[in-house]
DNA sequence: TATGAATGAGCCTTCATTCAT
DNA sequence: AATGAATGAAGGCTCATTCAT
């Protein structure tokens, strides 16, 4: 209880410079401007944030936190058809890019500070990871009871989604309109599908 | 044709920027720092480009015009089958990412600066275009005569193809060694095929 | 009351400045000139005024309270007699203009400046008004009691006063010593006088 | 013969260097306007002014010669009656300063330069000076023979004449309009008529 | 005689960081 | 736990000046 006050000030912060970071981006938000937003002085970011680096690698945290949980829920919420799973967690990938959540917005933006700043990369690569291994882990043998089989490593399934629509994400930012997304659906569906293959009922089925 | 030397300077200026930029990114690079690997002052930069803005904005041009040409020789080098040529240029679009050229690395850089810098907006858009209708206008007739069509509107391949490839370098980046390239290529393969359907000859309709 | 030190650094550095354009003029003056006449960092003075303009603007409005102060005591000090008022009125003017105060050197400097520099405009105009009404409100009824009356509208008395004085002591910083000193204040006196004429008594018109 | 050109040139950039310091004033204009302004190349300038000060000197030194040349032509066309062609000097003094000839505002920017810039001094000193004897070599023994005499010394007459309106014009300058002309030229002279005294008929006149 | 190119010092400003309070 | 004040390094940019051509 002693630190209630630390704990709530040091997410009130994380929150004012999500927010500041995902208008501004990095490169032209000051500590000045988190702490205007959070309502503190300069002093006080430093108090609970040794460095700008601290913070900004907290922010990260929490944002891809964040846009795991979104994500994670959307798959569970559709149990049971792990296609269907997979169509709404694709689904749900995309609009939350295209809505520009400003989770989304302080990803994009870190994930290119993160090529030149070697303490962001371990978390990035974390979450990757996770996501990775987390879809894996339960679209993988679902499809077999279904009688499918991945053409390719299940690692690379959510890897080649996520790549994907942060890639398409970037266009439709620097470009809003240029993608149709209506389109874009059923493309990402119908290329999904060339990913798999049926599996010819083996001869021991009867054993 | 004396005093032709402003061209020459220019485009060293250019090109050491770009190297710079492709090192440190934009957020950590200073005109000093570029102006030392030219081998000039600060005050010869100002001389050439009235603006770091403007100077920038040539190296992003320049940069976007030579992965253009990369990836149109590819294209072209493998004419006649389309397939043949998409596949060829898949595999180039992401050769030039995976080994992260001094060009590929400042535009998925400056990629990231655009979303809060209007000024560099226009010029990824207008690559962005180029592309998508390079690429359209020899697909998708060469398409129809094989006997195929496309399950999306045409125009969305490409974007699909360089979104893809731009998402998944980040990952390549952030987390080297995560992807499998082998798996990847197959799998972009067998995803491109996804987007195809057979058009049935049209005059056996009734049979 | 804590943290009030705010008001002591900015008058120190309004001091400073005062000292430093005083001695070197508007155009061959850094911030850094003002810093280390102030014994401050550059940095603390974009703390206290966020431009050079505003901390050059704060420097006019005391330079010219000063003076103000300085003329209008001489004035008041000499109560009963507005001939003997304005008398060491234009006495304290020259002198004020002959020792060069520091107020007085910025303020001729600024004046210049104002004339490319629309900022510094108002608060001159403002000024000039200020004292314009300032003497006329005392001296012309003043005058009235006394049998005398205005050649000319009465606020151009303390303009012609004070542009004479500023005119004049143009010339003396020039060429120190041109300008005879006694002989210049007889003038200013006979010129004066030039100014009124005597009022009639009304009720003998007939005589 | 075989400097015509080099003449030709310098005059051109001291004509050009005029129009743009009055535009601009000293402090904001730049070498580059200034060649600009000639149709020449900055290098150009320093071919034939070997500083930006030994520029901006020719530039005042031919500006003075301007307005002495008007002041002293205004004053010669009235030939006959000094006190007609004082008025009429003073008529043509106070409208060079009002209409803010190129020249004017010139003079009147760098003799607020000149106070920081001892360079500028004697040129303005000699100016002040030669006007000063100038009017009074013409205009005491006239005085004379009308009867007339100063109550100042001489040379103290056209100093005041200068310093007054250039004071009043710096006012009108920063507060356009605030000056009534009509009463300012009433005023000048009412002022003027100060200065004179009758001198009694002498009563050796028949010796 | 004049230009294009380059230099380098200096300017105003921003900003992460520190520290006394 | 937080603020106000101050620092100092760096950044982008301007400009008088130099010099080869």
């Amino acid at each position: 209880m002693a630190y209630a006050k630390t704990e709530r000030s040091a997410a009130q912060i994380v929150a004012a410079a999500t927010r500041v970071l995902a208008r501004q981006g990095y490169a032209r938000t000051s500590l000045l401007d988190i702490a205007r937003e959070a309502g503190m002085s300069k002093g006080a970011l430093h108090y609970h944030f040794p460095s700008k680096e601290s913070l900004v690698s907290r922010v990260l945290e929490s944002a891809l936190e964040s846009i795991a949980n979104r994500t994670l829920d959307a798959w569970i919420a559709s149990s049971g058809d792990p296609i269907q799973a997979l169509r709404s967690s694709v689904t749900e990938l995309w609009f939350v890019r295209r809505t520009r959540t400003d989770e989304v917005a302080v990803v994009a933006d870190l994930m290119a500070q993160a090529l030149y700043d070697e303490s962001l990369k371990p978390q990035l690569a974390g979450y990757f990871r996770f996501a990775a291994q987390q879809v894996t882990q339960t679209l993988v043998p679902h499809l077999a009871l279904m009688g499918l089989r991945l053409r390719v490593p299940g690692e690379l399934v959510p890897r080649i989604l996520v790549g994907l629509l942060d890639g398409l994400a970037m266009q439709h930012y620097v470009d809003p309109g240029a993608i149709d997304e209506n389109g874009l659906l059923v493309a990402v569906e119908a290329m999904a599908a060339g990913l798999f293959e049926i599996v010819p009922p083996a001869s021991d089925e009867k054993a």
